[in-house]
DNA sequence: ATTGTAGCTGCAACTGTTTGCAGGAGGAAG
DNA sequence: CTTCCTCCTGCAAACAGTTGCAGCTACAAT
């Protein structure tokens, strides 16, 4: 409850109230440098109150997410990711046999925006994506192992 | 179970079996010209064979995914659509506004799995994406009324 | 300081999807 | 035709996320 002013501002301009569940989850979101699970969010809020419960944790994060002020990727682990907006936009690539995730700069998809905006009039909301595929590693042993599926069959597909 | 023969031989020839179970759930996919539910895929499937279990036909879809015969999308309804991937590829821009759906083609996409696998290796499976976004209409709307989230709020964010 | 109200919270019940397990069946090899 | 091994199935239980509801609270107006 400190650098969250800014953010405290931009809630309340925008009709929503302010309260203290709502400030500890910001904090939460805010002061992991990454992704957080919506369980890992609960954890870090118990810390300071106990009775915080699942569906706020996920009602807040349904409100952070319509104002951008939070991204919400699926990984392909089964739950959901949340991560700070503001810092610099970047996408993933997942690999669906090996699992590896390596990072996808925004340029690749500001293109593809622009391009929607232009022939749709549509505004795309492009804060996270996950882009699953084959890593260049993963698709020599596809090759070299003739075409047989390599069954490892651990996370969801994507997209 | 009749122009199903060459979807047999590629689940077999990637050591997969073919089961009754397999096939009708198949052939249910392949005969809705369209999207389909979970659900709706084992309501079909259950006016041949009443006690097909819910797990069996997520497994077996994702089987089917895994190998690129069907798509799996998250079209912000709180559960994934189904559909089998033969017709055209083509994509989705849902508004979170209004909740209309319009058609991308998949041209818009292709340039980008080029650009990710020109630069980094990695061959991106872009099999159905859903866009989420505001459309035209929705878009003059929040402008007139003066920057107040319209709060809908039904569906899932995307991406 | 008091009041009124829209909006938030916690609870409990529910939905959609996944997983562990024991038994059953496809299909290659003999 | 039989055998065997692997993979598949159905069941039940688990998990992530959502929703309806009754009561509470932030906060704007008085």
């Amino acid at each position: 409850m400190s650098c969250e002013r800014a953010t405290a501002e931009t809630l309340k301009q925008s009709g929503q109230r302010l309260t203290p569940q709502r400030l500890m989850i910001l904090s939460a979101i805010r002061h992991a440098g990454g992704h957080m699970s919506a369980a890992q969010i609960m954890e870090q809020v118990k810390e300071s109150y106990a009775y915080i419960d699942v569906s706020t944790v996920y009602r807040t994060l349904g409100v952070l997410k319509r104002m951008h002020l939070v991204s919400e990727t699926d990984m392909g682990l089964g739950e959901y990711r949340y991560e700070w907006v503001e810092r610099m936009r970047h996408h993933h690539l997942i690999c669906r046999d090996c699992d590896n995730v390596s990072l996808l700069d925004d340029s690749f998809l500001t293109g593809l925006a622009a391009d929607i905006l232009d022939d749709h009039g549509f505004r795309a909301d492009i804060d996270h994506f996950a882009i699953f595929g084959l890593c260049e590693e993963c698709q020599r042993s596809a090759d070299t192992s003739s075409g047989k599926a390599s069954g490892k069959a651990k996370g969801k597909e994507g997209a």
